[in-house]
DNA sequence: AGCACGCCGACT
DNA sequence: GTCGGCGTGCTC
């Protein structure tokens, strides 16, 4: 019965391209189908002819009429139909997003997507639905094996769990204190609730949480859980996102991409270490996924739990002023365990031999002698940052960038971390030819290379992005400590995530103080996080029979920095009171909102330019606009990058700016590559 | 962003 | 004679 006469209509389409407008295309219902053709709906994927391409387009209108001419008008190719639409509240987010960071529609909401949705052919795509279908038959939500809890931790679950409406929840608790356990109860009270809640897990990075994954699967064995991660093939990734739009999966665990998943039954989001800047995109469509995060929970009504031991100064400031609910958990949660003992070991007065006081040494040799095993953390790879030839001065300076060439003694070669432009280490000094170049300053290697001297005998590894290049090497690497085949573990940032060394009762932190005076002011938080992060490596499981505590020893030529006292007292508290009151007489995030535009072209001047033509075409009484000035890291790669800096203390005024003056810089058909980015991390 | 067209320089 | 460099212009 074929009654619908209506067989054509108007479909306005969002695309991945940086053009900041939909596109109108015609649909017509298949001209020889007999039974009614259902008419495409908004939230719909569809294929459209684009240029000279086949691209696919998310529907965002469906309408009768368009100002494009005929001739222009090109037909729909398909309507993925079978495919539930994306939710109205879905296509909300994605416009939020959009709006906020000032970027096309179809460029946030696109992209997300699998790429299968597009690639499949529609009796492929029927097949996975199917499949997925049959997987999600007979699920039990029920929990197995619950720990108990103690009282913080049971009280945190059951105010995350039963709480009802946006409650935004700053959960606050060292590492080691149990967060993990309070997520985990807080799913179960939620899953038990509703019987087709779904739940939205987020971690920095997923490879460093392997086990937060088999925590969920042994707990919720009879709950469908989906990742969403970047590291998935093709096919992994269009099932578990089809199992997360169609509700099958009850946990979604993911990176801060699947904060754009469809989540059709979400009732709680879980975002832990909730500070990390691996939230942050870096490129692309720069957005922090905590922030949508929150934002998504405010729309649907629903709970969010931040959890951190060191959170970012804008929760805590949202705690502080009562927007958000701090819940704090201050003991450990393994029994026998506590805190490690940190302690300050000023160099100006041990002054360091091969880059360990003998302060260190001593504590390395102790833990030999005990079978116990040391971490020492330097977040700088290679043999030294630079080399110099003393007689003339010249250094190892990268031609492409404003950097050095930093020596990797091993390979023999001289690299830049920026552009990876690689050399042979010269053999005399290029401009003065005096043959006794020296390495200055210390990575890893070179460290390494002293501890090898120092302790002859101890099986010594390093771990940092040049150890372990091959796909599966840092894992092997991790493998032989948990084995407990090395005596002392040197590494950079790769090894202070996630990761529970059982034996490990030393961590030693050296030359962390270049971040003190970092013109960056967001330097010093950061460097709290990780040295607390670092710091948690030790001590983790409990108190070894007649053992000493364990202990953390941070080398400093400024041992009375406020910021290593904080630390030595494990006091987040009083050191982010502190930073915040900073940031508020400096007036500073969290206390101001700030864009950045940023401008690359071959020579500085250009981009230079460009930025004070961009800073002069428009101006906002609540809108200061700074002067352009070239980025710290001006030459990366042959081109010059700089910089202007906005700033606002009204987030809509500033929203507001932007969205017009984007308009005027996009007009001005420059030939300067720009990028602008909202509430920028790194300035 | 892609992807084409288009007009100048060194290769089989 | 063509391959290919990247400037310019368009995408419903």
């Amino acid at each position: 019965m074929s009654q619908c006469i209506l067989t054509s209509c108007i479909l306005n389409i969002a695309l991945d391209t940086p053009l900041n407008a939909l596109f109108d295309y015609r649909w017509n219902a298949a001209a020889d189908a007999d039974a009614a053709v259902p008419l495409p709906q908004v939230g719909q994927l569809a294929l459209v002819p684009f240029g000279r391409r086949e691209v696919m387009g998310l529907i965002v209108g469906v309408s009768d009429s368009t100002d494009v001419p005929a001739a222009k008008l090109k037909d729909v190719l398909a309507v993925r139909s079978q495919l539930a639409p994306l939710s109205e509240q879905w296509l909300a987010l994605a416009a939020f997003a959009a709006d906020y960071y000032q970027r096309p529609l179809g460029e946030v909401a696109l992209p997300g997507l699998p790429k299968n949705l597009r690639v499949l052919t529609t009796v492929a795509l029927d097949r996975a639905i199917k499949k997925l279908g049959k997987l999600a038959d007979a699920h039990d939500g029920t929990p197995l094996n619950m720990p108990a809890l103690n009282p913080a931790q049971q009280e945190a679950a059951d105010a995350i769990g039963g709480a009802q409406g946006f409650k935004p929840t700053l959960l606050y608790g060292v590492t080691g204190s149990g967060k993990t356990e309070v997520y985990l109860q807080a799913c179960a009270q939620v899953l038990a609730r509703e019987d087709d809640a779904q739940i939205l897990i987020l971690v920095p990075e997923i490879n460093l949480t392997p086990q937060l994954e088999g925590n969920i699967r042994a707990r919720f064995p009879g709950v469908m859980l989906a990742t969403l991660h970047s590291s998935l093939s093709e096919g992994e990734r269009m099932l578990h996102w089809l199992a997360a739009h169609q509700g099958q999966a009850r946990i979604v665990l993911g990176t801060r991409l699947a904060i754009l998943a469809s989540l059709p039954k979400l009732k709680l989001i879980v975002i832990d270490e909730e500070h990390d800047p691996s939230y942050k995109q870096q490129e692309g469509l720069r957005y922090s996924a905590r922030d949508l995060a929150v934002w998504r929970a405010w729309q649907l009504q629903i709970p969010i739990v931040l959890g951190s031991a060191t959170p970012s100064l804008e929760s805590w400031h949202h705690a502080q002023t009562g927007r958000y609910r701090k819940l704090e958990l201050r003991e450990r949660a393994v029994k026998n365990a506590v805190l490690p003992r940190v302690k300050i070991l000023d160099m100006e007065r041990d002054r360091p031999k091969d880059g360990l006081t003998s302060h260190l040494v001593a504590a390395l040799k102790l833990r030999m002698e005990r079978g116990e095993q040391s971490l020492l953390f330097l977040n700088r790879r290679g043999y030294s940052p630079v080399i110099c030839c003393e007689s003339c001065g010249w250094i190892s300076n990268c031609t492409r960038c404003t950097s050095f060439m930093v020596l990797h003694k091993p390979e023999h070669r001289l690299r830049c971390h920026h552009c990876s432009l690689e050399l042979r280490i010269p053999r005399h000094c290029p401009t003065c030819g005096n043959v006794d170049l020296q390495p200055l300053g210390r990575g890893t290697q070179r460290v390494e290379e002293g501890l090898q001297q120092l302790f002859p005998e101890a099986r010594i590894l390093r771990i940092d992005a040049d150890s372990t290049r091959k796909k599966g090497s840092a894992q092997e690497a991790f493998d032989t400590v948990h084995r407990g085949e090395v005596d002392i573990l040197i590494g950079t940032q790769m090894v202070a995530k996630g990761h529970d060394f059982k034996k490990l009762t030393l961590v030693g932190i050296l030359n962390p103080d270049t971040a003190l005076f970092s013109q960056d002011y967001r330097a010093s938080e950061r460097l709290f996080a990780q040295l607390m992060q670092v710091a948690g490596r030790a001590g983790r499981a409990a108190q070894t029979e007649g053992g000493s505590v364990s202990e953390v020893l941070i080398q400093t030529r400024y041992a009375r920095h406020p910021l290593y006292d904080a630390v030595v007292n494990h006091d987040y508290d009083h050191f982010a009171t502190t930073l915040l009151e900073e940031r508020a007489q400096a007036a500073l995030p969290p206390y101001l909102f700030q864009a950045l535009l940023r401008a690359e072209a071959p020579e500085l001047a250009t981009a230079i330019e460009f930025l004070q033509a961009a800073k002069e075409c428009m101006e906002h009484p609540q809108v200061t606009i700074n002067d352009p000035i070239p980025m710290s890291m001006t030459r990366v790669y042959n081109v010059d990058r700089a910089q202007l800096l906005l700033e606002s203390a009204s987030r809509p005024a500033l929203q507001a700016f932007l969205k017009e003056w984007l308009m005027a810089l996009r007009a001005m058909k420059t030939r300067v590559k720009w990028s602008l980015e909202v509430d920028p991390l790194d300035i």
